[in-house]
DNA sequence: CTACTTCCGGAAAGCGCTTGCCAACTGAAA
DNA sequence: TTTCAGTTGGCAAGCGCTTTCCGGAAGTAG
């Protein structure tokens, strides 16, 4: 990598690498007008491309915000990212990109090579975890940020703080109203539905999960229903799938016994995993929604063409990555800015053909 | 950002600066295990992170590997990137992002910034485009990533080469059969359909839209059928979507005609466009494959629970992106590297339900 | 015990850029 | 003309790390 250097351009130019700095890469100083084209033409014909690495090193800023997912591919994540990104084109700075695949102890490495990139912010957008078997992790993880927030770094992160994290000078939660989402889209379903109701949940402790399977069954207790049995698996697609052929067993079973046992309602925690769910009954010989219901969480977009159309929350996960971006940006103390992260996130209850009541 | 400094751990240490270099960041020489203990006791004590900035600019290599891509929030993009991610981590480095829209000169951007940073490689995972209006931007383009080759950097394409690059140091092209595979499915589905074909494609010009126009209609030659009529659209769901309606008013009209017109059978060029012009269809009141047959291409994770199961051609993309940076890594001249980039990437036509004959 | 090789830490010179400070120069006010 | 403020370019000191080179210590052989 033996690109020009200021140095090269200064001297090609016939002056001091102070002064082409100043005209070439932003300073409050602004040198002569016949100087600064002479620089200019200068860095032209040599092609000259500043160093960043050397810039941030001499100002100590580096112009990267990072950010954490599970998964690039997973297409919630993936909408996430649309948003972090673009907000990153507004502040004019590069994203860095770790995929952790979810546990807190990858998340914690993640954090220290942004840190050691000097990142200027990272916005951190998995879900949270407070299993037993996470709590170190989470301890670590939480110390990592910590340090980095002392050290002058932004955090910010979606959904829950981390488990244990004390910083508060640099450090934003995105808030998603998740449980109070899922209360609504308990009430939503109830109205129309009066057959029982089952939750699909991912692993217990992971929270944003473990919210919307709280705040289904406080929908349903507000509407006078008995609460879901909840059945525990991976928060991905095969983790629907999983469980849907469980149900789907199930629903034969009783469909074969004396009483006509009343249409079962499925709430997967979110939309992938009602996706493998509606496959899994599917490829049961079961039909959605005559022989079950069936219901989502976040709207994804790739998804809104699935038929019969899911019944879901719409989340505005790009704006949720802008928001969370932003908050880390320059800028973040002015009161949209505080406002958009403390609000949080509305979402909206979106009922479609999954869920009808007639079959 | 004040975190600690090697010279600070040195001073705890009782060393100098060069040795705790030596112990901490591998080098080549390991100091005496004594010494080496009482640096890293001290480096953890003052919770010390190198500063990779700093250790990059001294090495002249940064760590870091840019990928390019239109939009990853597009499942197909994401796919690709998850296995860059993936090949990334192999290689210890970090992945940039950037998303452009699909402009040459937004990545053209791109790549100086990725050069800017020292990226030590760079992944273009965009389809290459050599429409008119965007000839100056190739060219430009390809200027860009010369300078950035010819300065030691790494760079692997996806599917094209960039129009105009003449780098041959380091620059690799990871070729997808686009033309190849659309043939073969132009012949599958051929041999069970009798009606004609249209075929839905991006705008002329973008060469991964074109090789699967120009390989489907050698199919359709092949197999004695005339050719397809193309129409042009956009490369994404909503092009689709047009698209779909555009045909929808043609079946009805059709359908009310007095000769009973053959089904069509629809090639979109990607599976993102095949969806759009499914719920088009739908959005009619259209059914598949009743009314009309469809087919996609690239056989996207997220689109497979689609119903009616979407015809496709199934591209292993996080290979693509995996092989991509290995192309561009260390150790890309062993045998397998150069093989994998070289052979390129091989497909599978996949016929699904949505263009079984009987309906 | 001397001569020669090995090994190991440390000093110091960068890597490419920014920026505080200084000196020189400008123009205006006196 | 002198004085003073206001500019403007350049010098040089870093930013934090790596790496070459060097001298001293230790090990081996003669």
């Amino acid at each position: 990598m033996a690109a020009s250097t200021l140095t090269e351009v200064a001297r090609l130019a016939g002056v001091s690498p102070a002064t082409a700095s100043r005209v070439l890469n932003g300073s409050a100083r602004k040198p002569g007008k016949d100087i600064a084209e002479r620089v200019r033409q200068a860095a032209d014909s040599l092609g000259y491309i500043p160093n960043a690495q050397a810039q941030g090193l001499a100002k100590s800023s580096s112009g990267l915000i990072g950010l954490i997912v599970h998964d690039i591919a997973d297409p919630y994540f993936a909408a996430i990212a649309r948003g972090v990104q673009e907000a990153a084109r507004e502040q004019r700075k590069m994203v860095l990109l770790a995929t952790t695949g979810g546990g807190p102890a990858e998340e914690k490495e993640a954090v220290a090579a942004f840190a050691a990139r000097r990142a200027d912010s990272i916005v951190i957008a998995g879900s949270r975890s407070c299993r037993d078997e996470d709590r170190d992790g989470n301890t670590e993880l939480a110390a990592e940020l910590d340090r980095y927030c002392r050290n002058g770094g932004q955090v910010a992160v979606v959904g829950h703080p981390v488990v244990g994290a004390t910083a508060t000078e640099g450090y934003h939660v995105v808030k998603v109203p998740n449980q109070e989402l899922a209360r609504q889209l308990a009430s939503g379903l109830a109205e129309g539905w009066d057959g029982d109701f089952v939750v699909v949940g991912g692993p217990e402790g992971l929270l944003t999960s473990d919210d919307r399977v709280r705040g289904f069954q406080e929908g349903l207790e507000r509407a006078g229903r008995r609460p879901a049995e909840v059945l525990r698996t991976g928060f991905n697609r095969s983790g629907g799938y999983d469980a849907g052929l469980q149900l789907a067993a199930r629903i034969k079973a009783a469909r074969s016994g004396e009483a006509p046992a009343p249409r079962l309602c499925i709430f997967a925690v979110n939309d992938v995993m009602a996706i493998g769910a509606a496959a899994a009954l599917r490829s049961e010989g079961l039909r959605i929604p005559r022989d079950a219901a069936i219901a989502g969480f976040d709207d994804i977009e790739t998804l809104r063409d699935f038929r019969p159309a899911l019944s879901t929350v719409r989340l505005p996960l790009e704006d949720i990555g802008r928001i969370a971006t932003r908050s880390t940006g320059p800028g973040n103390h002015t009161e949209e800015a505080q406002g958009a992260a403390a609000d949080g996130i509305t979402g909206e209850v979106t009922l479609r053909r999954s869920t009808e009541a007639a079959a």
